[in-house]
DNA sequence: TATAAATTTATCGTTTTTCGATAAAAAATT
DNA sequence: AATTTTTTATCGAAAAACGATAAATTTATA
């Protein structure tokens, strides 16, 4: 089982990219992708929060558990 | 703007003690509180990941997105 | 109400991980 | 093909989780 991050669908839906997003949010484009990219292992609410404010969203909207044989 | 921790409405749900939520999740009683009373500052998806897991939720169902003058 | 149990708060040390800065590689766009 | 965007990688510093532990507080119970 894993936590999911996806925030594809929600800046799909805002038309924004991972460069603007980044921009917005106040973190380098490289963090973001490793975020993006289910690279990270943890989150600071902190940069949850920026990002829920920036998408509009909640975090269950960005982040998903899912066990290991599903999808 | 904060993320608030919900832990509460799905431990009521799954009628699980606090003490019991711990154990099966891995992580001591006083560090559970910590997260459960908003003193956390972050979560590692591995921790998210088995509350999850083990309160049969999503993260969404946990953590909560709110702009300060909300609620 | 007194006692016991459960929960919360606090502190310390260690380990983990974010995150910035930066550069290079890869992918996508024009 | 050239440019832009995104991803990957590395390094170091700062932040924070988390365990262990103990004390304080709250809640439940006899």
């Amino acid at each position: 089982m894993a936590i999911i991050v996806n925030l594809d669908v929600m800046m799909a839906k805002r038309k924004i990219s991972s460069g603007e997003l980044a921009e917005a949010v106040g973190i380098t484009p490289a963090n973001l992708s490793i975020l993006k990219n289910n690279k990270a292992k943890a989150i600071r609410f902190s940069t949850l929060c920026r990002l829920c404010e920036e998408l509009g969203c909640q975090p269950g909207d960005i982040l998903e558990y899912r066990k290991d044989d599903e999808e």
